[in-house]
RNA sequence: GGGCCCGUAGCUCAGCGGUUAGAGCAGGGGACUCAUAAUCCCUUGGUCGUGUGUUCGAUUCACACCGGGCCUACCA
């Protein structure tokens, strides 16, 4: 039992970017810290989960154009859908802001000015490619060209994926913007910096004392920044940026990473404000210290910005530093890599649309265990384990008792159950400090143990027989029912951080609703019973066939490609469309893969297609997939091809052979080198082999197909 | 190219310097029939990725290698 006084705590996840929709990946932080604040609040502490919409940066202002409407428009948009798909997945926050607010802009300001006060501002000249046509400043990545160095082609513009030399974008030879083709120019701009490196000694102090950090990220930002001086950090953007203006240099804005971690203040304050707190009282250490404790969740691609940015500028504006920084790692989908074609890439309301969304919050606390390594979502796995746990154990246990309390209700007194109830009691304290620790699965582990000796009891004391006994046997059959529904109950409790929906389900058929944690220290006796109702169904494996499914359709043209198989939510809005390998499982090939969208004919006549001679073909032995191919097109003309056919075709046997090729296909680095073209084949969604296409005897290289 | 994480039973993971290495699921056998083909009991199964080193002693620490995953911001 915890005895002190209630803590008060201030938790945020990451806030989610606006260019996106919340997928699989993003709920492995959002529920777990949903379960850490219900956590909190069951056991009496207060705690308020606060987060927001990241709106700012490059890549929303250039999705914005391409699709006609405002910046605003798209943002509102985007934070709808947001919204719904956490409250559908019972992700319940106190207060959900958006870093494009009044009250960010203000308090951008206002730290601002303390790091002007600090010291901490430079201004300085920065060398940057800038496309005419898009009229915008280029990040490295949307600068391509040939390397200075070993000359390879089509090399992004900050190193050389070839040779592995590093560079800045304007040594490259033949500079390109990827987002109009054109020719890049060099032009300066000032920059405002942050020299973080003023704040080198506080950041060693507290990465490596304050207890905020788990080891390995201690460890990690020991080793790879705090050993040397820190780079001054880039905090400005010229126009055309969207986000807020920097007021003491026009024309310019704020960085998307500067305002984004200042919306957990934000935030704060509207939420403060709508429900009679203080700002102060949450973010501004008193003298005597105002006992709150900040958590932030992240996942670990955004480390570096939560544990050395964001303290040092928390510290130097005199706010309130985190207690806790907890990092975890990124959700694989049956063991890979989430991916659009297999159908694993899987949205929020997706799920939401066929699957129980509290058994994968059950799911998820029971692989999350504080660590930052990934997390597998192996679907059969999930389907046999939820049912198993959920089903099996904790609902059946209410399920396979209830009934013969509805006309009884729960015997007077609490009878002798051998110890078990008082067990699970005293394991109270245990399975709470499990929770507090961050270790779910620990937590998991130990409920589902209670559970096993819940029914291990049902099983010896037989109340089915009791129950054909006739009336003499009543009153045993009362107190074994009364016994197997108090220990139910007492596992709701435990649960009802994980599984609030069901909590609250279960708490309407017996006890009334589940206030604190110690409800599970003393035994309901005495109360009405009412008849069992299904609390869950089992969940089928048909219901994640339809997920793979309806994840697998093509993404209209207006939705990005989130890049990510994880809660990563911000710093990368370039990310460039993911490659992926086409090999998916499902029968019928029509079925499978539904028509495209109707095209014109000049939409195809833009796909110049020839036929080829394949010249030679030769294994990559570190590729999983892929055969080089060089065919010719005819006279000198030579392609060098990276074709995904590997394990479907023999080298060999491919010399010589005419194909089909898409000759005007944008050349694409790949591992293994350039690929010019691609090789055109069938293959079915699901069907096994890949087939090359052969034209009729008599064509000859470079002959175009219409 | 750089960096991080992980490799323990068929699967998912726990253990992390010290007696015969654990759990859940799956597999095998049995029991029960109240329950959403749920539950209970018994049981098969591992040279703890490989190699060197440190140590009285290594699955546990260090290094190297192999394999897998992930990140890579004008900043790693």
């Amino acid at each position: 039992m915890h005895e002190t006084a209630p803590r008060r705590l201030l938790v945020t996840s990451a806030l989610p970017y606006a260019n996106g929709h919340i997928h699989l990946g993003h709920l492995v932080e959002y529920i777990q810290t949903d379960i850490f604040v219900r956590f909190q609040k069951l056991r009496g502490n207060k705690a308020v989960y606060i987060c927001a919409d990241d709106t700012h940066g490059t890549a929303i202002m250039l999705r914005a154009k391409s699709e006609g409407r405002s910046e605003q428009d798209l943002i509102a948009e985007m934070q709808q859908a947001h919204r719904s798909d956490f409250d559908g997945f019972h992700v319940a926050f106190d207060h959900y802001g958006s870093t494009d607010c009044p009250t960010n802009r203000r308090l951008c300001g206002e730290i601002w000015q303390s790091l002007h006060a600090a010291g901490l501002i430079v201004r300085r000249d920065v060398q940057q490619l800038f496309d005419p046509t898009a009229g915008v400043f280029l990040a490295d990545r949307f600068v391509k060209g040939t390397c200075p160095r070993c000359q390879a082609a089509d090399q992004y513009g900050d190193s050389c994926e070839a040779c592995g030399a590093t560079y800045s974008p304007a040594d490259l030879i033949d500079p390109r913007s990827t987002l109009s083709d054109g020719l890049p120019e060099v032009r300066s701009a000032e920059h405002l910096f942050v020299e973080l490196e003023k704040m080198h000694g506080f950041l060693d102090e507290w990465t490596q004392r304050s207890g905020a950090l788990a080891a390995p990220i201690a460890n990690y930002l020991a080793g790879h920044f705090l050993g040397e001086a820190l780079r001054d950090w880039d905090i400005s953007r010229p126009a055309p940026y969207f986000g807020f203006e920097i007021p003491d240099f026009p024309g310019h804005y704020w960085y998307v990473w500067f305002d984004a971690p200042i919306g957990y203040l934000a935030s704060t304050a509207d939420w403060a404000d709508a429900h009679g707190e203080s700002f102060d009282a949450w973010w501004k250490p008193s003298a005597e210290g105002t006992g709150v404790e900040i958590h932030h969740f992240i996942g670990k691609d955004i480390t570096y910005f939560h544990t050395l940015f964001w303290p040092a500028m928390l510290q130097a504006a005199g706010l309130q530093l985190p207690a806790g920084v907890h990092v975890h790692g990124f959700l694989t989908v049956n063991g890979q890599k989430m991916s659009k074609s297999r159908g694993t890439f899987i949205l929020a309301r997706t799920w939401l649309d066929h699957v129980d969304p509290e058994m994968l919050r059950y799911f998820y606390a029971s692989k999350i265990s504080g660590g930052i390594d990934d997390l597998d979502l192996d679907l059969n796995d999930f389907v046999a384990k939820a049912n198993a746990d959920i089903v099996g154990k904790i609902v059946n246990l209410a399920s396979r008792t209830m009934r013969w309390l509805v006309e009884s209700g729960l015997s007077a007194s609490y009878p002798d159950d051998g110890g078990l109830f008082a067990r699970a009691a005293a394991e109270g304290e245990d399975i709470a400090a499990a929770y507090d620790a961050g270790d779910l699965a620990r937590a998991m582990r130990m409920i589902m143990q209670a559970a096993d000796r819940a029914n291990a009891f049902v099983d010896e004391r037989q109340p089915w027989k009791l129950a054909k006994a006739g009336p003499d046997a009543a009153a045993e059959l009362q107190d074994v029912a009364s016994i197997a529904v108090n220990l139910f109950r007492q596992l709701m409790v435990y649960l009802a951080p994980v599984m609030p929906a069901l909590a609250e389900e279960a708490a309407a058929l017996v006890g009334g609703p589940i206030l604190a944690w110690n409800d599970a220290q003393t035994p309901l006796v005495g109360c009405a019973v009412k008849p069992f109702q299904p609390l869950k169904a089992r969940v089928t494996p048909e219901q994640i066939a339809a997920v793979l499914a309806a994840s697998q359709q093509s993404t209209p043209a207006s939705e990005t490609s989130p890049n990510q198989a994880s809660s990563k939510t911000k710093g990368s809005p370039m990310d460039d469309t993911v490659e992926t390998p086409a090999d998916a499982p499902s029968p019928s090939p029509l079925d499978a893969e539904p028509l495209a969208a109707e095209c014109t004919i000049d939409d195809f006549t833009k796909v110049d297609l020839r036929v080829a001679r394949v010249l030679s073909a030769e294994e990559v032995p570190e590729a999983r997939k892929l055969l080089k191919l060089t065919v010719s097109l005819g006279g000198d003309t030579t392609r060098t091809i990276f074709a995904g056919i590997k394990g479907h075709h023999e080298p060999a046997s491919l010399v010589d052979r005419l194909v089909v090729v898409v000759a005007n296909l944008a050349p694409r680095k790949m591992k293994f080198g350039l690929s010019e073209g691609m090789v055109v084949a069938a293959s079915g969604e699901g069907a096994e082999g890949v087939f090359l296409i052969s034209p009729d005897t008599g064509a000859l290289p470079g002959m175009r197909l219409r």
